[in-house]
DNA sequence: TGTACATCAGTGAACGCGCGTTCACTGATGTAC
DNA sequence: TGTACATCAGTGAACGCGCGTTCACTGATGTAC
């Protein structure tokens, strides 16, 4: 015999108060992200989903806009937890590599989040002081394993390591590989190749950074 | 005294038959893009700018998405010059490095025309085959230069400084740097120090290709 | 333990908007004879 | 050089849709006394 604090209610009976409706918005609205993309992600079929009125929301979050950042910014949490899971690694090499791969990885899983991720929103990043922390605290993890496998390049590093990331997670999830003239890899692969390419020119004897040397061949 | 081949008629008044409407639309779709953004670009938008009835495109393109794709289509031929100008330049490296300059460039220059050649649109390409044959010839012209820096490992080598580029160029327009707690320089630098680290690596004892050596630091 | 009352978190109707698209139409053009 | 007629390329009204947002409301909760 169950005693509940308030009196006893039928217990399948829909409460008009709903309790938890913030995480329940959220939650439903990164399934729906998930499920039908970007397009389908409105204040009106996030509400819905949610099994409550369209005007509901509007008591939990200022407008469409402010949900959105809000999404976006556990979405930056969730990638964080992938990065640093991979930075757990005990060489820094290794490390970066699998930065690199684990953020092309979730973009593949992930894409309508990812693409919300970087969209329109993250250029009003200010507004929305959760999404600016949550995306600062991403780029640190990534920072730190640059700035430990060289010191000196650290930063340059991280900024190349990230564009790297970043172009082959969008190429990929946008399509822009499918039907090419060359035979293309395996993403997560493909990602560790290419950071391969860019650690052993980081390591190397420095070709004049910023300015071009020679040409090696032709 | 000029004479045209119809009979006269008062020069400005607006003739019922536009003539060449359908580059007239491009045109006008192009300078939207770029005036007010993606956001704005609606067939009724264009239709408006281009002083014409709302319905009117519709006897020059199947609807949106088909004009949405003509716009990408001549977007991609713009990138697809600047890339061969870049191209022309006697020495490999520097060919590669103009070349991905270019590339951010183009991005910076346009970023509503980028972002909607990367868009929705590119992954059923398949529909649009215009918009597919302007791509793939965007691409072959990194491709070559790639090959002729380095015959063996010239695909990847693309599909790395493609991805550095577009990785590069998106986190730009969109604001990614803004406000990073490490100075960053400016885009175009930025590309040709990053692409010199690839380059560098490529050219490098080649550390196992797609597999990790051992750590050069900590 | 009650009771009055402020506050919170829902509801559902309504507003106005701009969109893509369709439709019947009409003016202009080009061509066959 | 005319004329009939098919075809082309416009017009403007209308349709239906889903959206974000506002509003007055009401049910539920919590708190002071």
């Amino acid at each position: 015999m169950m005693r509940t604090a308030t009196r006893n209610r039928p217990p399948a009976a829909k409460p008009y108060h709903h309790g938890k409706l913030r995480e329940s918005l959220l939650d439903v609205a990164d399934r729906l992200l998930s499920k039908r993309g970007a397009e389908s992600l409105t204040l009106r079929a996030v509400a819905k989903s949610a099994g409550v009125s369209h005007a509901a929301p509007y008591h939990h979050f200022r407008g469409l806009d402010d949900l959105l950042a809000a999404v976006a910014e556990r979405a930056f949490a969730s990638l964080a937890g992938d990065m640093q899971q991979a930075a757990a690694l005990p060489q820094a090499r290794e490390r970066l590599l699998a930065i690199c791969a684990a953020y092309v990885d979730f973009a593949r899983r992930k894409p309508a989040q990812f693409r919300l991720m970087f969209g329109p929103l993250l250029a009003r990043k200010r507004q929305f002081p959760g999404l600016l922390a949550a995306a600062d605290r991403t780029f640190q993890i990534l920072l730190s394993a640059a700035s430990a496998y060289d010191p000196a390049q650290g930063p340059l590093l991280a900024l190349s390591g990230w564009s790297l990331a970043h172009g082959l997670a969008n190429l990929n999830i946008d399509g822009a590989f499918d039907g090419l003239p060359i035979p293309v890899p395996d993403p997560s692969l493909l990602a560790r190749q290419m950071s391969n390419y860019l650690l052993a020119g980081a390591a190397a004897p420095s070709p004049a950074p910023g300015f071009t040397g020679g040409a090696k061949h032709s």
